[in-house]
DNA sequence: TTTCTGACA
DNA sequence: TGTCAGTA
């Protein structure tokens, strides 16, 4: 399995983004609203997010804090899709393969990865540091 | 129980 | 952005 198809694994509901991000669910919901990010959906139609997807919610947070607006994160942040996104959107296994996933050795060993590799850009990421708090407590 | 959308403040 | 309602 490739680094950029586990990237863009979705297995994340709201509820675990949030704690990821410390973003609450209604401004998560929000961004996706203005385009910002592009989680995939179950059928149940519930949000599931990837590595990739919880990164770029880092980068709009960093930038809502440094005073950026939405209309000027869309600019930065613009490819939503050419370099990530729908052409890998993996697929919402079932929902009990995703849990099981979610909670298995691989999964294990994947989050480890994403906390010591960081993305293809090879740079140390916000996710890396959130992925670590989230494990310790 | 958790998440979703829409709506009001 | 927070929060409430009514669903799925």
């Amino acid at each position: 399995m490739s680094d950029e198809l586990r990237r863009n694994m979705a297995l994340f509901p709201i509820s675990t983004v949030m704690k990821l991000t410390d973003l609450s669910a209604r401004q998560i919901r929000y961004y996706e609203q203005h385009g910002l990010v592009r989680p995939a959906r179950t059928k149940g139609n519930q949000r599931l997010f990837s590595f990739n997807d919880v990164e770029r919610l880092l980068e709009i947070k960093s930038l809502i804090e440094k005073g950026v607006n939405i209309a000027g994160i869309k600019q930065m942040l613009k490819p939503v899709n050419s370099d990530s996104e729908e052409a890998t959107v993996i697929t919402p296994q079932s929902e009990e393969q995703r849990r099981k996933f979610a909670d298995s050795k691989q999964f294990r060993r994947l989050m480890k990865h994403q906390m010591l590799t960081g993305n293809r850009y090879n740079r140390t990421t916000l996710l890396q540091g959130e992925l670590a708090r989230f494990f310790k407590t």
